[in-house]
DNA sequence: GCAAAAGTGTTAATTCTACACCCATGG
DNA sequence: CCATGGGTGTAGAATTAACACTTTTGC
């Protein structure tokens, strides 16, 4: 007889959309899947992506949240965070408000978790590169922050603050989104999980 | 067919001694045990502890630390904190110095993301009354700090930091540890888990 | 010339760091 | 009176927070 508890995998993927942070919630859940034997989690992660948000997976920033264990099941979610211009729009009314969240959804306190993860995590992190295009201006990268910190920031003390962490370069092309001045581009350093220096 | 994973829970179990970070080691390994149906993890984490540290387990600091998964298992690895003067003589041989560490060990990787994880959540959090006793000196709380982050501290700034936090109280009484001036006794105002407060 | 977003600097408050001497006690 | 650890303050540096106007562009 099987003495093991039922394994899954659970993912939060986040992204932002219009200045909105959003979680990806069909049918309301929090997409997951059975473990199998012999597939790396990591592995059974992606492909879960790729077979619910239908895109495959690259370079986006992906880790471990938590394991959860209830009754005779135990879920391993990850979260992931993906930019909004690669999702389907047909998928679009599957996106959550994270700051509206019901507090009757089964994963909510796996998102609240999730969320304030993250809000820690770029704080000393680059891993809002994922959210974002190769290049961007300046009030993209802002609108990001605002987005998962649920808060507005100072322009002039952000621009300040994010240059100083040195992960940014500039691009010296410049970029019209409104009527409006041209913005200088920018790009991360590095697209991958880069710590912030501490002197 | 059974499909699933091999399911264990793996302690990370730190102590503090004579100003030295340690970890127990049975046999060199991290004490693991398989995970069985019907009960919630933390409770065998429980009685792994018991079992093999042979004391009760009480309100030390105790939380999920990574779920790593090789081959065809699945780990859940919590680490705990518990003070020095609960540990039976007999067992001190299997307590290892955190910060010498043999990179041969199995567990190594997963012991120093340990530590790494309590340094961190020291700073913020008032988790070190689970190494000391209810009550304490300063200089018995600074030897704790500085044995987890691996380097000294100035008394000066220590003091001044730890009493801004807010979490700790006088007692009013005074202790003598050596042939020199008492000093005044402190307790934590929670013993259980508190972050620190941000103004 | 007007609307819209880009870009820029200074000041005050706070926090952090470095650092050295006197105090209370027991023996 | 000596050895031992307890206890204290200050100044400079660095970081953070608050705050408003000028620039460039398309229409």
């Amino acid at each position: 007889m099987n003495t093991d508890k039922k394994l899954q995998i659970k993912l939060v993927i986040f992204t932002v959309i219009r200045g909105k942070l959003k979680i990806f919630l069909p049918e309301k859940v929090l997409p997951s899947t059975a473990i199998v034997k012999e597939k790396p989690l990591d592995k059974i992660a992606r492909s879960l992506f790729e077979a619910t948000v239908c895109i495959p997976f690259k370079d986006y920033y992906f880790e471990q949240l938590y394991t959860f264990s209830q009754h005779k099941e135990v879920a391993i979610v990850y979260y992931l965070l993906l930019p909004h211009y690669l999702i389907p729009q047909k998928s679009i009314k599957a996106w959550y408000d994270g700051q509206k969240l019901s507090k009757t959804l089964t994963d909510f306190s796996t998102i609240k978790y999730a969320i304030q993860r993250l809000q820690w995590k770029i704080e000393y992190t680059n891993i809002v590169y994922s959210f974002l295009p190769k290049t961007f201006v300046f009030s993209q990268l802002q609108t990001v922050y605002e987005a998962i910190l649920g808060k507005g920031l100072d322009k002039r003390n952000f621009r300040k603050k994010m240059l100083s962490l040195n992960i940014l370069k500039p691009t010296g092309r410049m970029k019209r989104l409104g009527p409006s001045r041209p913005a200088e581009m920018f790009s991360f350093k590095m697209r991958r999980l880069t710590y912030v220096e501490i002197l």
